[in-house]
DNA sequence: GGATGTGAATGTCTTCACAGCT
DNA sequence: AGCTGTGAAGACATTCACATCC
């Protein structure tokens, strides 16, 4: 397949969501132009961004809302649910552990794991949190695709060495470090400090 | 000045943090190359980053670490502090508040509001709960730059407005809602079953 | 000699504009 | 007539490559 811009990705996504809200608004159709008025962009970076992967509208019409739905779905992997990981149980990785927005979307958070003997044993909504030891045979038994590791930058790297050799291939990361993973991992790096200095960046340049 | 772009900006402040590592290590000169190795890109793209801004550095010699740190925190517009009101007492809202990340960097998180009569009153790490209707004479008492958005979608536009016509001049928007704003306030949304998407989109085209 | 700073070249993404289908 | 799908044009970002200076 062609290679496919991250803006893009991310814009296919935003999509999903629109169409889900047309779709409870009882559209059963929808134009490029209504979909890039919700997102703030153009008709034309629509269409193009969905002609990477099909012709999925009817000229004259629009896209049915629930066919385009489908398709989106499909291009983005949320046909099937994930098995998630989840590696800190701080703060940060315990609100994450509980946030509905990830079930909603079919990643299911199934396991928490932590390296401090006070937080291995308690509980988050019903997750027990478990020893950092046990990820690799853990996984053996119940393979997981994507993992969150909320772990502080100096363990990052050795969870996530662990992760990739427990077949792990994608991981969202909140620890402020650049992994290093094989090709055929997937990383995905938040950092909030950053975020915001995006912002003040913006305050100062005006 | 010139339009910056937002990968420019973000390479910036990662820069920023390696100088603050190779400061750690004893370094008081780096060259492109090294702060391009550190950040995966290139000693072009680092030279190029800095050349929007002014010359740093001396030819055959490379950057002083203490000078392009300050040079890049006058930049991203942190030579000064910023007072940041939270507005959402959620599990998120309650995380962000305590993260350290912030504080290191300059962000003081000053107050938190929240809408729900049982978590106002109650503290997070020593602050005491807001009624979200105080935000406006607080504000105007304590003028403030920069909130954190973390409220539901649905209060997140009534609370952006308030926070606008209070003064606020910059928003880190994590409701998964595009925000309306004047022009002049800047916004930075994210949205983390969004960045989950972009890796199961990896694992779906493989 | 060694590394910066920067025009020019290349590559990538977005926007235009219109032919073609419904 | 209306809206898609898409080559072509334009805007923007990255990389190259080299003159310039320490």
């Amino acid at each position: 397949m062609r290679k496919i811009s991250e803006s893009t990705v991310r814009r296919l996504s935003l999509y999903l969501r629109f169409l889900e809200q047309f779709d409870a608004q009882g559209h059963t159709t929808v134009s490029s132009a209504e979909l890039a008025r919700r997102g703030a962009t153009t008709s034309a970076q629509v269409r193009k961004d969905l002609s990477f992967f099909g012709s999925f509208g009817k000229r004259g019409l629009g896209y049915s809302v629930p066919e385009l739905t489908g398709r989106l779905r499909e291009i983005l992997g949320l046909k099937r649910t994930y098995r998630v990981v989840l590696v800190g149980a701080g703060r940060i990785g315990g609100a994450l552990a509980q946030y509905p927005g990830f079930r909603q979307r079919g990643f299911h958070v199934a396991a928490i794991y932590d390296k401090d003997p006070r937080k291995i044993g308690s509980r988050w909504n019903g997750l027990v949190v478990r020893d950092v030891r046990h990820i690799a045979s853990d996984l053996k038994k119940e393979p997981t695709d994507i993992a969150i590791l909320v772990t502080p930058a100096e363990a990052a790297q050795e969870v996530a060495d662990q992760l990739v050799q427990s077949g792990v291939k994608a991981i969202l990361n909140f620890a402020p470090i650049r992994l290093a993973v094989p090709a055929d991992v997937a990383v995905k790096s938040v950092n909030m400090a950053l975020e915001l200095e995006t912002l003040s960046f913006a305050l100062a340049n005006r």
